[in-house]
DNA sequence: AAACCAATGCAATAAAGTTGCACCTAACTA
DNA sequence: TAGTTAGGTGCAACTTTATTGCATTGGTTT
C-alpha cells in the first residue's frame, strides 16, 4: 500500500502514513490548516515538515491559489515536479476547494531568450461544479 | 499623464498618485513590502488600501507565485482583468523579480463540466535573463 | 545496554496581511 | 464664507499563516 516510501527512499513513520493516507483519501489539494483540523492528534508543525518532506521527495506538489494558504497534492506516479509532469490547478473561491486538472497538462511555452523554466503554478478560478447552481 | 484615474472613475489622491507612478516607473509586478520601502514616507495600510482599490477598479492585477507575498503590477489598457486578458508571468527564485509576459496570453482551456473560470493565475518559475549566468 | 539519529511535540517567533479608529483634507452645502 | 460631510490617510493593534528552537521520544546500530 505505502510502499511509495520505499520508492521514494523515505523513512516510513507513523505520521508520514497518516499524512499519506489523508492525502490519498481526499485527492484534492488540501491547506495544512485543514489536515490539521482532521489530524488533530498530531502536532501542526509534524504535519507541516512532513509536508515539506514530500515535496523535497516529489510526493506531493504545491500550489498557490490566492487563497492565502498554501495547498498540498499528490503527485502521480512518476512526477518529477518538472513542468512538464505538471498540470492546471482550479480554486473555486465558493468551497474554496483546490482540484488538480490532471487532463490539462501546463503547456511549453515559449519564454524570452535567457529565461530558464523549472516550476509551474497554473491556477485557474471561480465556481466548481457543486457550487455552480 | 495619470487621467487614468479619471478613466476609472477614482478620486485622485496624493498615495494614489504615487503608487501609480510607481508601479509605472517599474514597470514589473511588485510587492507591498518592496513598494513600502521605496515609498518609505507612506504608511503600509494606505498603499494596501491603495492597491485593494486599484483592483477593485482594475487598475492593477495581482500575482501569486509562490514567493509569500502578493505581487502587484499594472494592467493594460482596456484590460478587464479577465481570464482573456491575462497572461502569464514569471517568477525568478534568485532575484525574487516577478515580470509579466504580455506576449503570453492566458490559453482557452476546455474545464470540467459545470465549472465556470473567472480569473487566472498562471506562473512560470526559474532564472530571469538577468540571473542566468 | 549504550549510543545514535531522525522524527515528533510543544512553544515561541517571524512574516504577511488586515482592521479599528482618530484625524485630516478637500469637496459640497447652506 | 463658514459649516458640514465623506472619503482618504496614518498609527497601532491584531489575525492568520508559516517557520524555527529545543527538549523528548523511539527505533536502529554498534
Ligand atoms: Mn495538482
Ligand atoms: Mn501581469
Ligand atoms: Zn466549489
Ligand atoms: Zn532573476
Amino acid at each position: 500500500m505505502t510502499d511509495i516510501f520505499k520508492i521514494k527512499e523515505l523513512a516510513s513513520t507513523p505520521v508520514r502514513v497518516l499524512v499519506y493516507e489523508y492525502l490519498n483519501e481526499h485527492q484534492k489539494a488540501l491547506s495544512l490548516k485543514y489536515i490539521e483540523s482532521d489530524l488533530y492528534d498530531l502536532d501542526r508543525s509534524s504535519i507541516f515538515r512532513t509536508l515539506k518532506t514530500f515535496v523535497d521527495h516529489k510526493i506531493v506538489h504545491t500550489i498557490h491559489d490566492g487563497s492565502g494558504s498554501v495547498k498540498y497534492a499528490l503527485c502521480q506516479e512518476g512526477c518529477n515536479c518538472d513542468p512538464s509532469d505538471l498540470h492546471f490547478h482550479f480554486y473555486c473561491t465558493t468551497c474554496e476547494a483546490t482540484y488538480c486538472l490532471l487532463d490539462l497538462p501546463v503547456p511549453s511555452v515559449s519564454l524570452p531568450t535567457g529565461f530558464v523554466i523549472s516550476q509551474a503554478n497554473m491556477v485557474l478560478s471561480g465556481l466548481c461544479n457543486n457550487c455552480n447552481s
